[in-house]
This record gives structure tokens, C-alpha cells and sequence, in this order.
DNA sequence: TACCCGTGGCA
DNA sequence: TTGCCAAGGGT
């Protein structure tokens, strides 16, 4: 089969299983002249990133429903964004769209550039998000290579060299591929097939369109590509999180701009280390004097850590902090809303 | 370059 | 239960 074949292949396969998406304008759209808006693009290329659809979809309806254009985003506050974040993890995605947001409206008259130069300098834009909006949103005959294309090419073509080694090796396959036909549902449709068909465990290869050129199925195992190094051991860390209770209102704090869950609200916490707290060390370190009690304790794991938080409750006040009603834990990362919720149930 | 950075679903 | 996994970028 040539690459000609793979491709008129795989476009006709997208042609006719094309996942219908918030944020895509599908085939026979785009065979209409129909192209999608680039910040619709954006929004859902940052929110996608290391995130699956179906996390994604909520969040993204929730944005473009709030804030339909770019503009309307650069003109937010930074708290109210970050709280529509909160949830979705990886918040320097949420900071970065904002910083992003502001410089397309400030330096691009609120409108996308449409070069994947230009679009690679705005914040939070890499190697793939430029080509993504490039190619999905202008057409443009970019190298799309994500996860799902490393995937794809891995079995094509049986590359042995681990990730993330053999990155650049994946992403000279992809580029071989690339034309100027059609290069937004190019990009689109082999994504929609590492997702649906070539999935990372079990592929679905009796459907897939270009079996026949697969060199990993040829070989057998096409499941065990794309080769991986091992990854680390995951340490685990201890914390103590306080919940400072004022009648309905819970006091929270707003973290650091940079690090973890930089810039987002969250319980106070004592520092996070890897031996375990005592109840009377953990009071000694509390934020405010208070007759603190222990109320048991949560589990979550991070990407490079795993995290025990023992809570600790008590009803005062204090100035210095954000006191915020119940209902507006909603605006905490996910560690820190299980955490309230734990803390503030009555079944402990 | 290697490490940092979330979350929830699933086998 | 544990580890793996999902449309990566920043530093």
C-alpha cells in the first residue's frame, strides 16, 4: 500500500465515522467551505491536553456558554477563570489561557494569527497546539503529532525505539504523511483513530482501515506499541489540611501563582513531607489557634506523588483568609474539595 | 534534558 | 488495589 492508498483510506474512514464533537465542524461541513472558529479550537485543544473527552465536554460547554469569544475570555478576572478550572487539573493550562486570551486581544486585534510561527509564541501554545489550531483551524499543512499519532505510527510502522526516545522518529512518519489536502480533517481523522480504533489497549484492528499496512499487526502484538521506557516509582507524601469552619462559611487561601495547583483557592495546609503527622503536631502547626480536632483523613494521588491528608477541624475566626460558603467549594481542585467534603460531613 | 504539573475511569 | 492511561507545555 502506498502512503496515497493509507491516506485516501483513513479520510474516507474519517469521512463516515467521524466522532461528532462540540468544538469540531465534521467532514461534510468542511467539505462545504465550513471552518471551525480558532478559539472554540483553542479552548478545546488546551482543555484536552493529558485530559479525556469526556472530562473535557463539560468544561468546555461551560466556557464557550460564559464566554463566547476570546475577548469576552481576556476580559475575565483570573479568579473566575481559575474556578471554572477547578476540576480539570493542570491548572498553568488555565493561567496560560488566560496570559493567551489577553495577548490575542491586546496584540492580534482579538483575532488568531494564522501561521503556526505566530501561533507557537502565544502562551500555552507547544509543538502540538500550534499545529492542531493550524491545521484544524486555517488549514494549514501542519505535523499534528499527539499522543494518539504516536500511537498510530508506532504500529504502522513497528518502531522498536521506546518513547520518549523514539519521539522523534514517530514524528518523521507522521510529517511523511502530511499534504496539503484536506489537512485539518487529516490531523482529525488519524486522532480519531488512535482513540476509537488503534486505542492503546485492545485495538480494534479488524476495523481498522489501514490494517493491511500495519506492520504491527503483521507482526502480531500490535498492542504492545508505542515501546515504553519505565517510569519512576511514585513517593508518597503527608499532609495536614485544616478546615476552619465561621457557620456556613469554610476559610480558604489562595495558593502561590506557580507550582502545584498554583493560583487556585485551597484549604490551608501544613507542608507535605514524607513522614506521617501527629494529631497535637499537626494543631502546633495550624494556621490559627483553635481547638482543633481530628476528622479523619483523605488519599489522592498526583501525577508524580501520592498524597495522605490528615484533616483537621475547628469553628473560630481569623482575618488573612478567604472565607467562602459551602457552596462555593465548587471554585477548589479536586484534592481539596474531597478533603472539605470529608471534613465537613457529619458521618465522622 | 529531566522533571514538574491533576484528574477520573478502567482493567 | 494498583498502575495505566487521556488531543502536552513550561522550565
Amino acid at each position: 500500500m502506498t502512503p496515497e492508498t493509507l491516506r485516501d483510506r483513513l479520510l474516507a474512514w474519517y469521512d463516515a465515522n467521524a466522532r461528532d464533537l462540540p468544538w469540531r465542524v465534521g467532514p461534510a461541513d468542511r467539505a462545504l467551505g465550513v471552518r471551525a472558529d480558532p478559539y472554540r479550537v483553542w479552548l478545546s485543544e488546551v482543555m484536552l491536553q493529558q485530559t479525556t473527552v469526556p472530562h473535557a465536554t463539560p468544561y468546555f460547554l461551560k466556557f464557550t456558554h460564559r464566554w463566547p469569544s476570546v475577548g469576552d475570555l481576556a476580559a475575565e478576572d483570573d479568579g473566575e477563570v481559575m474556578a471554572a478550572w477547578a476540576g480539570l487539573g493542570y491548572y498553568a493550562r488555565a493561567r496560560n489561557l488566560l496570559a493567551c486570551a489577553r495577548a490575542v486581544a491586546r496584540d492580534h486585534g482579538g483575532v488568531f494569527p494564522d501561521t503556526e510561527e505566530r501561533l507557537r509564541a502565544l502562551p500555552g501554545f507547544g509543538p502540538y497546539t500550534a499545529a492542531a489550531v493550524g491545521a484544524i483551524a486555517f488549514d494549514l499543512p501542519t505535523n499534528v503529532v499527539d499522543g494518539n499519532v504516536e500511537r498510530v505510527m508506532s504500529r504502522l510502522f513497528a518502531v522498536e525505539t521506546p518513547l520518549p526516545d523514539g519521539k522523534t522518529e514517530l514524528k518523521a512518519l507522521a510529517a511523511a504523511l502530511v499534504r496539503d489536502h484536506r489537512p485539518g480533517d487529516w490531523a482529525q481523522a488519524l486522532m480519531d483513530l488512535g482513540a476509537t480504533v488503534c486505542r492503546p489497549k485492545a485495538p480494534l484492528c479488524d476495523r481498522c482501515p489501514v490494517a493491511e499496512f500495519c506492520a504491527g499487526l503483521a507482526g502480531g502484538e500490535p498492542e504492545t506499541y508505542p515501546r515504553k521506557t519505565p517510569k519512576a516509582a511514585r513517593p508518597h507524601r503527608n499532609g495536614v489540611a485544616y478546615i476552619l469552619t465561621r457557620g456556613n462559611e469554610v476559610a480558604l487561601v489562595r495558593r502561590p501563582p506557580k507550582g502545584l495547583l498554583g493560583g487556585m483557592l485551597a484549604l490551608p495546609t501544613s507542608d507535605w513531607r514524607a513522614t506521617g503527622w501527629s494529631d497535637e503536631e499537626a494543631a502546633a502547626a495550624a494556621p490559627v489557634g483553635a481547638d482543633w480536632r481530628a476528622v479523619g483523613e483523605v488519599e489522592h494521588v498526583f501525577t508524580h506523588f501520592s498524597l495522605t491528608l490528615r484533616l483537621l477541624r475547628a469553628e473560630g475566626d481569623a482575618g488573612g483568609l478567604i472565607w467562602t460558603p459551602r457552596s462555593g467549594l465548587d471554585a477548589l481542585p479536586s484534592v481539596f474539595l474531597k478533603a472539605a467534603r470529608a471534613g465537613l460531613s457529619n458521618l465522622i
